[in-house]
DNA sequence: GTTAGGG
DNA sequence: CCCTAAC
């Protein structure tokens, strides 16, 4: 299968997928790691250094049924490969091309139970549940097997804070300019008949103090309670502060000297100012309390230990990779990720967005560690919170 | 106590 | 970084 097999020898440095190196025949499966990579370039138009067969071959496939319409070329996946369309009739079950697991793909050549990759470009007939009609390329199995997709589409729900919902409120009965009764009762006129019987969260408190309105968070339909500001203590004081004196001390002193250590290593930065609370900065801004730009040797250990234990298991990172910087919190870690993860997909396709995108970093991060910042996001992607070896279950405890 | 997400 | 709802 490797007889036309991909250009080796090709350096592609075109940012855009070029399949004309891809050259006739490729059967996934009996390509080298290398020759993957090569493949994946030539699909996603970007090198990559992951060296996992598995995940290459997934991706591969992944790419070229989302980004390829097969009815313009004379390729068409078949067999864990992309094969030149022939003439045989295909009866191309996209859902055993798709998965790669020798397993799976072994139960083989049924074509009569799930739809195939025929049937749903030749006729886009609406389906009997008649839940949705698609006329692109479904992938059955697909979204179960990568439930991740799914996953990430939608983020869990998140009711609104306490702050949010005061802060909101206020504002809004200073805009309605201590009219509260008034305006609440406007709503409730402006409300179709039906909807007299207002659910229990609808209504309203005789003593006026809390009130509910229908608004929804950004369209999660998390439903936003309509309070009157209670007026709380001042936010927050200085942690340290509020701690009593003896114990305060102690922890002062332990993380000084855990700040002086790491000082040595930093390129010498001045770190004099570390703890104290609030720093008037050149600009005149305030500076936040306890703020640490990250150094690049904790960039890479922080991707380092995405790669070994995987993102989200921030505890777990900080754990093991960071147990010597106090001062990063699991909360730390998961948020510079974040970060990282916004840096490398805004600023590796075009570099126009550097002015912004840099405003939130404290240094510059080396382009080759975005790259694989991002192979990492992307790898995770596809292999869901499952690991890849190391059971925690078991772990633990 | 952790994690995810908004601020 | 901070804050905090969800877990």
């Amino acid at each position: 299968m490797v007889e036309n097999g991909t250009s080796t020898s090709a350096v592609v440095t075109s940012s855009k997928p070029d399949f004309s190196t891809l050259k006739g025949e490729i059967h996934l499966d009996n390509l080298t790691v290398k020759e993957l990579q090569e493949t994946f370039k030539a699909t996603f138009g970007r090198e990559t250094s992951v060296k996992d067969k598995q995940w290459l071959k997934r991706r591969i496939l992944m790419g070229l049924t989302n980004s390829c319409d097969f009815s313009t070329t004379t390729l068409v996946i078949k067999d864990n490969g992309v094969v030149k369309k022939g003439k045989e009739e295909i009866c191309n079950n996209v859902e055993h091309n798709i998965s790669m697991d020798p397993e799976v793909g072994s139960t083989s050549e049924n074509c009569e139970n799930s739809p195939t990759f025929h049937d749903i470009r030749k006729e886009n007939h609406s389906n009997a549940t008649g839940m949705e009609s698609q006329n692109y390329l479904v992938v059955d199995n697909y979204g179960s097997e990568n439930t991740n997709t799914e996953q990430r589409a939608t983020k869990r729900a998140r009711k609104p804070t306490k702050r949010y919902i005061e802060e909101l409120s206020e504002g809004e009965s200073r805009d309605s300019c201590s009219k509260l009764i008034s305006s609440v009762g406007h709503r409730a006129y402006s409300q179709p008949s039906t909807n007299m019987h207002a659910t229990p969260g609808q209504k309203v408190g005789l003593d006026g103090r809390w009130l509910v309105r229908r608004d929804s968070l950004g369209g999660s339909g998390v439903q936003v309670p309509y309070v009157s500001r209670i007026r709380r203590s001042r936010p927050r004081e200085n942690f340290m502060t509020l701690m009593p004196v003896t114990s305060s001390d102690k922890l002062y002193s332990e993380r000084k000297v855990e700040l002086e250590k790491e000082l040595k290593n930093l390129n010498s930065y001045e770190y004099s100012d570390d703890d104290v609370v609030t720093m008037p900065a050149a600009n005149g801004r305030l500076r936040r309390k306890h703020h640490r730009p990250w150094t690049l040797s904790e960039v890479v250990k922080l991707v380092e230990g995405v790669a070994k234990y995987g993102a989200g298991r921030w505890s777990e990172i900080k754990r093991l990779a960071f147990a010597s910087y106090s001062y990063r919190t699991s909360v730390d870690l998961k948020d510079k990720w974040r970060n990282l993860l916004r840096a490398s997909f805004a600023q590796l396709p075009a570099e126009k967005g550097m002015q912004s995108s840099r405003k939130h970093a404290s240094i510059p991060i080396p382009a080759p560690i975005l790259l694989r910042v991002r192979e990492l996001a992307e790898m995770q992607a596809q292999v869901p919170a499952g690991d890849t070896g190391s059971d925690r279950n078991s772990a633990h405890k």
